[in-house]
DNA sequence: TCAGTTTATCGTAATATTACGATGTTAAAA
DNA sequence: TTTTAACATCGTAATATTACGATAAACTGA
């Protein structure tokens, strides 16, 4: 197997992890807190920050690309990344919604 | 390779992608979200409910209780779990410094 | 004690992820 | 046109994840 069952959940679940997945990664979150301070990158900077391989950052970035988080425009001979800020509320405002649904409880009520 | 190089990154990154990796599978949400709606629930509580196997719901189980998400407690014959308080609200605010780090841009300010 | 119930763990097959060298591709510069 | 710079993509090795049957462990009740 190895395989995810994705049928089994709803498309929101299934959204849910997904993004979960991209922030996955200490690389991408590097990226991500990069990107946060700079507004804006290319791929060389990151290989300097980071210390991976250009090869590497290149295939996480088009992973955050894919999920929408990041969009990148060519400029030139480089191609410039940043956030994409109305996904980025949108992604925050799903992990909200779940992490926000806790009843509060006593800590320590039930275990 | 195929290995995090995690002495690249810092402590905090490593931690965040690690919680991002615990909520990173729709099984996982879906345990969460039945959790934050009945309070408690036991492992075969949630064969039922989601369609996996025993031994599936309780590898899922473990990895929630291992990130500190959950806890679990010995109850007659069977083990209730339910949310840790605590360190689900430590989790809601390393996610949210991290998304409320974005200065607010114009849309489409830079790409 | 013995049988039944509930979980955890082991072993393993299928698949996904991570990392990087090598190789293409594209646009500016010479 | 040729060279250079910056990326993307391909191919691949190493490792991680997902899922489940089988089995073990622990407690309850008969």
């Amino acid at each position: 197997m190895g395989v995810t069952k994705t049928n089994l959940f709803t498309k929101e679940q299934n959204e849910l992890a997904c993004y979960a997945k991209v922030l996955a990664h200490p690389a991408r979150i590097a990226i991500l807190q990069y990107l946060l301070k700079s507004n804006r990158c290319i791929n060389g900077d990151l290989v300097n920050e980071l210390g991976l391989a250009q090869a590497t950052i290149s295939q996480h970035l088009r992973e955050l690309k894919n999920a929408g988080i990041i969009q990148g425009s060519i400029e030139g001979v480089s191609v410039s990344y940043c956030i994409d800020a109305t996904n980025w509320y949108k992604i925050q405002q799903l992990l909200n919604v779940l992490f926000d649904s806790l009843k509060s409880l006593e800590p320590k009520d039930c275990c």
